[in-house]
DNA sequence: GTGACAATCTGTAACGTTTCAGTATATAGG
DNA sequence: CCTATATACTGAAACGTTACAGATTGTCAC
């Protein structure tokens, strides 16, 4: 309605948006000329092709995203996909810059795919493929046996997983090594002489919840330890349950007096539940906890901490969604981040 | 090169995505027509937009984005842009969700757009309006005099902010009342005895600071308490500043027997500050924070708090935008969120 | 029976891009 | 001088959609 097209159409001038016509009435070149100009073809003379970029970059020519999705079926997105319930909040802020920092200088968009408790995971897995809404997809909360993974290797669409799958398929993936921060927790713990552990761990579904039990099993064997059942609740509680749990476990005769916590928000449960019992944190009790930000040592110093860097995982399974859609080897795609030595509180200073 | 398209082309029986020709195949009518009858269009025949819209929905057909977005330069995408340094954490993750919430059963898709400290915050604006990225802009760390908000303004680009600006234009937003939170603060604070308050405010370049502190300001001559200047500091400085700030503060003559802190984690550094100096969370002194999520209490249970909901704000932004781009008039989907009353700890059931 | 008119439907062009199948020119080989 | 070949460029078509300008009916008044 208030856009005339007064002009005859030729005139490719100064108007609208720069296109690749624009650019051939002012080179004096046809359309298709310049568009291999601007990709570096083989067939375009040296010169031309300099004078094409040039003017292209004067003017500022910005390729028309729908045009070439359009024509070529590449979105030059990439899609995260996140639970709108269960995802740690720290977890989506730096998995989002830590994504973005790596398209920041490619022609890729991100885009934030919701789904929430009610729905099939695959659901928004199968809309994106369905729809063709993106050329690569992020996905995290990965399972064993995970059907997203599967569903996305049978299409043939390029994606990473943040935690590993165990299905004997091969995909790009990013994860931390929760094995190895359950042991060192675990070992830590013991060194300052703590002997009946619990676990709080991910939920049973996903795969880094066996990844961190056998961590701790196994160096709680290492170390002579012994282990006090904490499997009623995981990290995907409520903080409210989590700490009533906790409560009630610290009042038994057969208490722990060493904690290994998954999340950082738990941790803040566990704590509350131990204090709930009148017993305290560094007395009678440890706790070692992950944490994602550099929060937990604020809350009590007396807490044992492993960072866990989403701002990196982020980068990382960006680096592989884009280094599959270009063609490398989904094998060649995988890390393993290795967690920090478990830290105590040092005073500023 | 993989795609071989040996079916002739009218041949819109099965293999790729359904596209308008598959439904003009199926229903024997020309494009037009189905495009039309799948819009609504009053020159439809209104059986046979009935028949066409059941078999679109039986075959699944969904518009090709691209293909929309090149004919119209309706893009169906929303942009949230955001500061990779400084936006708070639980901000990000809550108003991500707030925004999708909204846009789940519209064809809007949400693409996140970063800028980082070093670049302009103009820069991410001029990019999506330039390219024609997206319908609407979602923008944060709103201050009083915006290029951004000035700049979409002039070019007649929806958007929404959070928080409000103040250059006598008018445009959507949805922000938190700060005002009433900093003056509820120190009322509840007065109410309870504290005399000599000190406030921990946003950075000065954003609108809610003075906003806050305004509140702050207006409801110690109310109560008759007095201010103990607070401002080398700001909500953005980094934790262990906050931290040595307060605590040289709380080691003076005349310290503060009440703090007023904008920001959860910024509170954390008060407390942490507040301890090094040796003194003691509600005998010697007491605070009141805004927080987005429900974990102050867990940290200390002498903490008294305001809710600030960014999911809902989210939602709230995300509606004023696409209401805008909708039609309605940018001074009608202008909102305010009412602070909750002071809250403090209560011991779980 | 004719004209007018409304009600339905349709073909063509265009959005900006890339690919395919060329065309034109120059160079070299015989 | 003619043909072959390489080099540098180009027009047309297509991706899926919508807008424009018709085209084909049927109905009704006269």
């Amino acid at each position: 309605m208030d856009r005339h097209q007064t002009e005859k159409d030729d005139e490719a001038s100064g108007q609208g948006r720069p296109t690749l016509k624009t650019l051939a009435f002012m080179t004096g070149l046809g359309v298709t000329t310049v568009s291999r100009a601007l990709k570096d073809a083989p067939e375009i003379g040296a010169e031309t092709r300099r004078r094409v970029q040039l003017v292209a970059k004067q003017i500022g020519y910005r390729p028309n995203r729908a045009g070439v999705r359009l024509r070529t079926g590449k979105t030059n997105v990439i899609s995260l996909v996140l639970n709108t319930e269960r995802e740690i909040m720290s977890f989506v802020s730096d998995i989002i810059y830590g994504v973005s920092e790596v398209i920041a200088d490619t022609p890729y968009h991100l885009i934030v795919t919701p789904y929430s408790r009610s729905q099939d995971p695959l659901d928004p897995i199968r809309y994106l493929v369905e729809t063709g809404s993106a050329d690569g997809v992020i996905i995290s909360r990965t399972q064993p046996n995970d059907p997203r993974a599967r569903y996305m290797l049978e299409r043939g669409i390029p994606f990473a997983t943040h935690g590993r799958t165990d299905m004997g398929l091969i995909h790009p993936y990013h994860d931390f090594d929760n094995y190895a921060f359950a042991a060192e927790a675990v070992r830590h713990l013991a060194g300052i002489g703590r002997r009946r552990l619990a676990l709080l761990a991910p939920p049973v579904e996903l795969t880094y919840h066996s990844h961190t039990l056998n961590g701790f099993t196994d160096a709680l064997s290492e170390v002579g330890a012994s282990e006090i059942p904490f499997n009623t609740v995981s990290i995907d509680h409520s903080i409210e349950q989590i700490r009533m749990r906790t409560a009630q476990l610290m009042r038994r005769d057969v208490r722990p007096d060493g904690f290994v916590s998954s999340a950082a928000a738990a941790t803040l449960a566990i704590v509350a539940g131990i204090e709930d019992a009148g017993l305290k944190l560094g007395r009678d009790v440890d706790v070692v906890s992950k944490q994602s930000s550099d929060l937990l040592h604020l809350f009590r110093r007396e807490l044992l901490v492993v960072n866990e860097n989403f701002r990196l995982a982020g980068a990382e399974l960006a680096r592989s969604v884009l280094g599959w859609i270009g063609g490398s080897a989904p094998g060649s795609l995988q890390s393993l981040s290795v967690p920090t030595e478990v830290l105590a509180y040092r005073r500023p200073d």
